[in-house]
DNA sequence: ATAATACATTTTGAATTCATAATTAAGTCA
DNA sequence: TGACTTAATTATGAATTCAAAATGTATTAT
């Protein structure tokens, strides 16, 4: 018996937010590099979609910030520069505080639990120096704790801008020390969370933004970061062209 | 001679972008009714633009949140919901505390001294009972402490979601005793800024949007809301029809 | 009358087409 | 050779077209 009515919302898709959703990875996870050219005619092919929905998907992801558009120039996925990550970092930092100050008040001790046991097998990861693994949990458990929080505008806010650092690998960049700080970050993190301590959790997580800001900066810094796909310069007049 | 050799940036411009700061307005200043459908053909023959361009713009007034896609359905212009309210000044509070540290570093002494002239033009309007003139000047002082803060990111996603509060226009429902206490609180605001005191500034302008807050709240639990252009029930299925 | 069905009209989403701008390639001249 | 034109090619922006979905209207049955 079906005992509650539920509204049942038939998903009802448009190929252009398909595409939003499809591209967005490419970009955040570095198939689509820094500083390229938005390949419009493959990304069509490859989706077998005509250009009307894919140009409609790059206008948004647009104003998201992962790509440029130049009228009559094509669009271009951007890249993290130094300006940026000391313009996005700052805001990230109030906006996770306050992301741990809701979420102390409103996580339900199953969802600490939730994010205990993603706390646990992150150390583990650590351990074992699986850095992949270590870094999907690590946006797992700023996603949980996000999610606790219970604001949709907040949650999107945060993963907007989330997205646009992301492109820069630089965990690949981590120091053992970086490695090690952060995860002791994150055991006050969860204890704070435990202790629903939000005044508390907003300070260790602004200090754990601040952490991370500068390990981006440094792998900004290191000339091999160009290599692992970070912003080779890219051209803002027509003088400067891509080959 | 010339003395300085300026960029020169010939302004591209392409038509969707030029649509999105068109209707932009008409949904903030309320010539587009909250909870109403985006008449896509009226805004193609008043813009003479054909309908790829606006259908571009529409998806990016959707990631911005004035507008709300539904697929087959066509596009409706969003109601400020209390939900809604609930969930944006929580984060514009952060933002704008945020933008007040910035601006108490960067801002030049002439920044100032243009910051508090706005602000003796707005006690001007106050004292005309001149609502409109007001409100103008309130928004051209945030706009400028924003802009003192040297922080494009935060400048656009603060004034995102300023849009989408301002489509309640709350200050019409303003108490005598809340205007007054805004003024207040704009007269701390800036002697916090003469004085380069961030933290307070911070303090100051939270309170003042927390105060904020309340006043648009108390706008959306007024009946009379409803004909000045509030949130009249949204069609979420198919049985809601807008007539 | 009301509800259900069938048909016509309108709207929407997306592919296609077309004009224009940008890029590349070829040719010209110093 | 290398800078400068000019022509051919390609890419881009936007209008148009077309199929499918939604909406509205007329018709029928109850």
């Amino acid at each position: 018996m079906i005992s509650k009515i539920v509204p049942n919302i038939i998903e009802r898709r448009s190929l252009h937010h398909e595409l939003v959703e499809r591209i967005r990875p490419l970009i955040v996870e570095g198939q689509l590099l820094p500083g390229s050219k938005v390949p419009e005619k493959a990304l069509c092919e490859k989706f077998s979609v005509s250009r009307t929905p894919l140009r409609e998907a790059l206008k948004v992801l647009a104003t998201e910030g992962l790509v440029r558009l130049e009228p009559n120039r094509g669009a271009w996925v951007t890249a993290v520069t130094i300006d940026e990550v000391n313009e996005v970092f700052p805001i990230l930092t109030v906006l996770e505080a306050l992301s741990g100050e809701l979420a102390c008040k409103l996580i339900t001790d199953e969802e600490i639990t939730a994010v205990r046991k993603l706390h646990d097998a992150m150390v583990k990861s650590y351990h074992d120096r699986d850095l992949a693994a270590y870094f999907k949990t690590n946006q797992d458990i700023h996603r949980a704790i996000l999610l606790a929080a219970r604001n949709d505008t907040l949650t999107n806010s945060c993963q907007a801008l989330s997205a646009r650092m992301q492109r820069a690998r630089y965990v690949a960049n981590m120091s053992e020390e970086r490695w090690s700080e952060a995860v002791d970050e994150h055991e006050q993190i969860i204890i704070m969370l435990e202790n629903r301590d939000g005044q508390g959790l907003g300070n260790v997580l602004a200090e754990h933004m601040k952490n991370k800001q500068y390990s981006v900066l440094r792998w900004l810094s290191t000339p091999s970061a160009v290599s692992e796909g970070r912003a080779k310069e890219v051209p803002h007049g027509r003088l400067a062209v891509q080959r």
